[in-house]
DNA sequence: CAGCATCCGCTTTGATACTG
DNA sequence: CAGTATCAAAGCGGATGCTG
């Protein structure tokens, strides 16, 4: 928690949230909602221990962080963001958007959680068809599930399986980030081992909210199935 | 240049701009455009020499900044911003709108340039009446002088005087701020000894450009001349 | 003087082990 | 599960020296 010792808003800012993982705690915490620490451990894979213990004792002095016990049931520490903490979204958003071209040069050793892709999913992409009623898709990669739902003009994530999802997508993450930002066609994200199984419709109906992501849809192609597929 | 190892947009900005100093130093080639070695050593107060030459170097390798000689009279090397380097201004818009209340509880031992003004100006402040012809308002504290321009719509600022301002503010940096984004009020600027000379009029056209920093005019105070004052 | 490179003491980080 | 304790390694801050 070295200071910069600057007057200046930027310096402050980085005065509280500029040391190494924080902004990476910050975004677990923004995926996730309260969550245990273990959780806060398995979505920031090398972070030490002690370290995540320090941040998440300095980011609650700077009122960034809460920390609550679990209901009854469960005998467990949840922590949280604060108003504040859930304020550095825009950051996060801007921060995320600039490193996007970087994840092309992504190591073959670096390590992969597809819950990460739910906040790209959250910030960038937008329901083209609001008036449509709701959809859902379930996104699956590395064991783990993310539910995209889709409605009303605005795209929510969620962690863990969806209960009757409109379509099921299978793969490595960032095929499935690509294919749902329209970066890449359904067919050659299938070409490279992604599973699409039920409504192609949902995929369509997913849209960058940026003009920079650009579809690169011709012609419809043949729509399958609009029933739920099974869990 | 340690990597997070993660295969997120996110840690991946974090591991090029991460490290201490280097949005400070992004921040100042923002302000200042293309500078020296010892502008930039001038205004980031604390940072070792070591440490600016080497960022200066990683920062090149990773095509944020560009070093380019000056031209031949002077015989200095300059240091800017490639594009992807002000792609960063976003970012340092959003962190430092998330910084600006931390500024409040800035100890006295804080460093304090002038020129830090200039960003969160260009950021914030919009020309609230457009139609109108160009200002120019010359803010000077601390023996820096900054100009801004305010016309068609926006504000745009420089660092150094203005040929012939419509009005001079002279003060401490944080009321001058304060005073612009209408957060204070000229008489009690003026009481907390921020010196006002000039046409009033420019100060009250620019605005805020967010519903947050909310102007507190009530009434238009009696409007001094029009003509520019002394340099 | 501008633009670094080197050295040294200190702080922060990272990996592991351990505890209530 | 939720941390604290320990210790080596890396990074940082400050001073100084070098090169045009």
């Amino acid at each position: 928690m070295r200071s910069y010792g600057q007057a200046c808003a930027l310096a402050k800012a980085l005065d509280v949230v500029g040391d190494r993982w924080t902004l990476l705690i910050v975004r677990e915490l923004l995926i996730r909602g309260p969550c245990r620490y273990t959780d806060l451990q398995d979505g920031l894979p090398g972070i030490a221990t002690n370290l995540l213990g320090g941040r998440l004792r300095e980011l609650q002095e700077a009122g960034i962080v809460r920390r609550e016990d679990a209901p009854p049931p469960i005998a467990a520490t949840l922590f949280g963001l604060t108003p504040r903490g859930e304020a550095l979204e825009p950051v996060l958003k801007e921060l995320g958007r600039w490193g996007a071209p970087l994840l092309a040069g992504s190591a073959r050793g670096d390590a992969l959680r597809a819950h990460w892709l739910a906040l790209p999913l959250r910030f960038y992409l937008t329901d083209g068809r609001p008036r449509l009623p709701p959809a859902t898709l379930e996104l699956r990669a590395g064991g783990e599930a993310i539910s995209v739902e889709v409605g009303g003009g605005t795209v929510r994530t969620r962690l863990g399986s969806a209960p009757n999802p409109d379509a099921i997508v299978t793969g490595d993450p960032r095929l499935i980030l690509a294919l749902l930002a329209g970066k890449l066609s359904l067919a050659k994200a299938r070409a490279s081992g992604v599973k699409y199984a039920g409504d192609t419709s949902v995929l369509r109906r997913v849209r960058p909210s940026t003009a920079d992501g650009r579809t690169t849809r011709k012609r419809r192609p043949a729509s399958r199935s609009r029933a739920p597929v099974a869990g």
